[in-house]
DNA sequence: GTCTATTTTTGCCTC
DNA sequence: AAAAATAGAC
């Protein structure tokens, strides 16, 4: 039963790809292209829709990346378009490099012609390096990472004489940041808004914050989409050339477009028989609040509708063939700028929309889909969906409470080794927290137990101090403007030019209007510096010279490798003793062994901070572990949620920030992190958790009430050998665990647990504090647990507990006094003191710690 | 003037 | 708990 859908008169021209050796039978059920094959009818329907804007609502779990690179390839056999003439946009990296590999697959040749294939700022880089002089700037500009970003805005501050204690640059970042999400330059900021920031001067400081970045020759994120609007707007026939070259526009995960990126789509995807795009004048009505955190709160999505309603109200052109994928359940970028908003009036922007619903999902049994369309039918703004599947109802979702966090790691532990006993894969664990600093945790007990595992997502690799530091080299060499990155290494490694000097060359770059290394160069000819400093300024400038004349006869990367070693930055790092030196220096290897990849110096610089990503050995089969941001997108036969507590999950920043809104998102959080598993979703809280250093007492999520009861288990916690052998540990825990069970499902339960503490709130960590000295003894060196609040908080058999717990593990110690000694987080070191298997060691680098000798191995 | 050791703040999620 | 700002030693 073929649904001819009124646009695909296309479908029955199979013979354009022979269906190679295909049976009769098989090649008359699928009429069309074999790639058409195996789609259901709402897929066929947004693969085969070609003709004018179309939105597909794809839940998770529906073949959304498939729709998406069918669409293309079928585009492609169809000869509607060159592959130089679809516009293809992703966010990350990682969905952009998973298409191109699925369209390699599915077009049986290598994608290299498809050279719009990419995120939105390296598409939006890319159109502002052909067109750099018309935004001031050259093509070999630098891209600003936030770190620079806070740094060069402090720069500001200071010479506008901003106290940056009451008026932190990295707020001024997020203001700035946030306008230009909305498609904001600096005359374009409401002046309400503007003046929220060191009384009235917010504005001002955009402004000269952006024109310091065309002095350095550099453009931060925001920019690279900014910059191509302003750039669209003021030059249509600019406009148009990419309008008639761009056939199809595809976008992946609309819901999580901002405004700007909304602006620039609408720009490109507007038929070019327009001459003129007119401007958009924002119209707003001041409200005079001088009220920060009110005017945040408040104003949420309200001044972009007003962009929006100038722009929709322009008498649009025809639109083009644009197509976007996405899902308003799984908007979860609301803090950096999406817009719901976008896709929830997709038909409104786009008049004549098709809206066509992917519901049928092949990836999660029924339980755990129930359980996440259960918790997701509590939001109120979404444009519903019903997300259904024909797998069989599998595992039920379970819920799981522990004491603390630290029990909640063991039991985690315990039950991916079990997994592991009957079969499962590493790779198909994978474990999603909200916060990053919950990952810590899991780290140490994995270690511990010696199980592998990977961090997706964390600090990314050229986020590293080494790495910056690197590129800070090649960065002076390419651009001399860059002030930013001249100013982070002339003193690294030290060679004896700190503060006053670098102020010195401020004063003297700032009165001749010249770069910084150029003032460094003009300097080093006058007396004004001391010989000491002077002559070690001269030979950097000299060093810089010959290794921008080398550039010329050198490979990059051998250039790289020189630039290290004669600077000293490989020294520096062999000296030193800390424990992550060999991984630095690993890492430095790895960024030049990264430079193959890239035809020179400035083609690598140009992509690095826009493509970089750390590359975990995939091949290695270890348990993932991961925010529930990274999560999205990813899939796992078992998944771990730990930390599902008021406060944590749903964030309390988020609630306060955002209020209801934030709740939704906060929620769509959960569902995504609930739909990432296949056949098993376990949800995991604790009473107690660590924050900063210092326990608190916590209430389960709200979330958790919201789970359908049956499709859900409630189960005990299985944490505790770990440490104490199998002697009496247990037993009172699963009192605790039974009272959790029971009381579940009853209506107040969270306020009776919160009783059970006596006050339940925030009344610091008494309990939680000798818990820690318990079982934690590794990492914490500092006592002082207040023994009288936890007796009187707890019964007598966790007293008992504390004490074998610190008791059993009483065997002798294998090392002996000024024992030379390593471990992994805290380096090298020497025992001063010995307490059964309790060492205390003095760390050459991190002080004196009180250690468990199996966390340290001989030096 | 520069480097190191103590003290203070401030933090979650990102291209 | 880590980073930044600050105070003292060379």
């Amino acid at each position: 039963m073929i649904r001819m859908t009124e646009p695909s008169k296309i479908t029955d021209v199979p013979d354009h790809q022979p269906a190679a050796g295909g049976i009769a039978a098989r090649a008359r059920a699928s009429v069309g292209p074999k790639y058409l094959s195996g789609l259901n009818p709402e897929q066929r329907e947004a693969v085969e829709t070609l003709d004018g804007p179309v939105l597909v609502l794809a839940g998770a779990g529906t073949g959304k990346t498939r729709v998406l690179t069918t669409r293309i390839a079928h585009i492609l056999s169809q000869g509607r378009a060159r592959p130089a003439e679809i516009l293809s946009v992703t966010f990350t990296n990682k969905a952009a490099r998973e298409m191109k590999h699925r369209l390699g697959q599915m077009l049986g040749h290598a994608v290299e012609g498809m050279p719009w294939l990419g995120t939105f700022h390296s598409i939006g880089g890319r159109i502002l390096r052909t067109h750099a002089e018309l935004a001031q700037l050259k093509s070999n500009f630098t891209v600003l990472d936030t770190d620079d970003q806070v740094r060069l805005l402090k720069q500001l501050l200071q010479a506008d004489n901003i106290d940056d204690k009451r008026w932190p640059a990295r707020m001024l970042a997020g203001l700035i940041d946030g306008w230009k999400n909305r498609g904001l330059t600096p005359s374009q900021v409401p002046s309400g808004e503007a003046a929220v920031f060191a009384n009235g001067k917010g504005g001002k400081l955009y402004a000269s914050y952006q024109e310091r970045l065309k002095i350095l020759n550099a453009a931060d994120f925001g920019d690279l989409l900014l910059e191509d609007i302003r750039i669209f707007r003021e030059h249509p026939d600019i406009l148009r050339q990419y309008q008639q070259r761009f056939k199809f526009i595809l976008v992946d995960e609309y819901q999580d477009t901002n405004v700007a990126q909304y602006l620039w789509l609408r720009l490109l995807s507007q038929a070019p028989s327009k001459p003129t795009v007119p401007a958009v004048i924002p119209e707003r009505i001041e409200e005079a609040s001088s009220d920060v955190q009110l005017h945040v709160a408040e104003s949420g999505s309200e001044p972009a509708m007003s962009e929006r309603a100038a722009l929709a109200a322009a008498p649009a052109g025809p639109t083009k063939n644009i197509c976007c994928v996405g899902d308003d359940d799984q908007s979860i970028y609301g803090w950096r700028g999406a817009e719901v908003d976008n896709i929830l009036r997709f038909d409104h922007d786009f008049p004549g929309a098709k809206v066509i619903r992917l519901e049928r999902n092949y990836r999660s049994t029924g339980h755990i889909l129930a359980a996440a369309s259960h918790l997701i039918a509590h939001n109120e703004g979404r444009l519903g969906k019903t997300l259904r599947t024909e797998d069989h109802d599998g595992e039920k979702v379970t819920v799981t409470g522990s004491w603390d966090s630290e029990e909640e790691a063991r039991g985690i532990g315990e039950e991916i080794e079990q997994l592991q006993r009957q079969g499962e894969k590493l790779n198909e664990v994978a474990i999603l927290v909200r916060a990053s600093y919950q990952m810590r945790e899991f780290e140490d007990r994995f270690v511990t137990l010696g199980l592998p595992y990977r961090v997706i997502g964390g600090p990314r690799f050229y986020e590293r101090a080494e790495i910056r530091d690197a590129l800070a080299y090649l960065r002076v060499i390419n651009s001399p403007a860059d002030d930013l990155a001249f100013e982070r290494i002339v003193n690294v490694p030290k060679r004896g030019l700190g503060d006053a000097t670098v102020q010195m060359l401020h004063d003297h770059a700032r009165k001749r209007r010249i770069p910084l290394f150029e003032a460094a160069r003009a300097v080093v000819e006058t007396d004004e510096l001391k010989p000491k400093a002077r002559g070690s300024l001269r030979e950097v400038v000299a060093q810089f010279d010959r290794w921008r004349a080398q550039r010329e006869v050198t490979a990059h990367t051998d250039l790289a490798q020189i630039v290290l070693d004669e600077s000293g930055y490989t020294e520096m790092w062999q000296k030193d003793r800390s424990a992550d030196a060999a991984g630095r220096l690993e890492n430095l290897k790895e960024l030049v062994r990264s430079m193959e990849e890239f035809e020179n110096l400035q083609g690598f610089l140009e992509h690095i901070s826009l493509v970089m990503d750390r590359d975990s050995g995939a091949d290695e089969d270890a348990v993932s572990l991961m925010t529930l941001h990274s999560a999205k997108g990813l899939e796992f036969d078992n998944v771990f949620l730990p930390g599902w507590e008021e406060g944590l999950f749903p964030s309390q920043r988020t609630l306060d920030e955002q209020g209801r809104a934030g709740l939704e998102e906060e929620r769509r959080l959960g569902h995504v992190g609930i739909t990432r598993a296949r056949r098993r979703a376990k949800i995991y809280f604790a009473t107690n958790r660590r924050i900063h250093g210092t326990w608190s007492t916590t209430i389960p999520s709200r979330f958790l009430d919201e789970l359908p009861a049956a499709n859900v288990e409630i189960t005990e916690s299985k944490g505790g050998s770990a440490w104490g052998g199998t002697g009496g540990y247990g037993a009172s825990r699963f009192d605790d665990m039974e009272a959790f069970g029971s009381t579940y499902s009853t209506p107040g339960w969270q306020r009776a647990q919160a009783n059970r503490n006596r006050g339940g709130g925030r009344t610091g960590g008494g309990s939680g504090g000798f818990e820690e000295q318990a079982s934690t003894f590794s990492s914490s060196a500092s006592s002082g647990p207040d023994f009288g609040s936890f007796s009187s908080r707890r019964r007598g058999p966790l007293t008992i507990e504390g004490e074998l717990v610190a008791k059993s593990t009483g065997t002798t110690s294998e090392f002996a006094l000024s024992d030379r000694v390593f471990h992994q987080k805290f380096g090298y070191g020497r025992v001063t003191r010995i307490d059964g298997n309790k060492l205390t060691i003095a760390f050459d680098k991190a002080g004196e710690k009180k250690v468990v000798d199996s966390f340290v191995q001989r030096a």
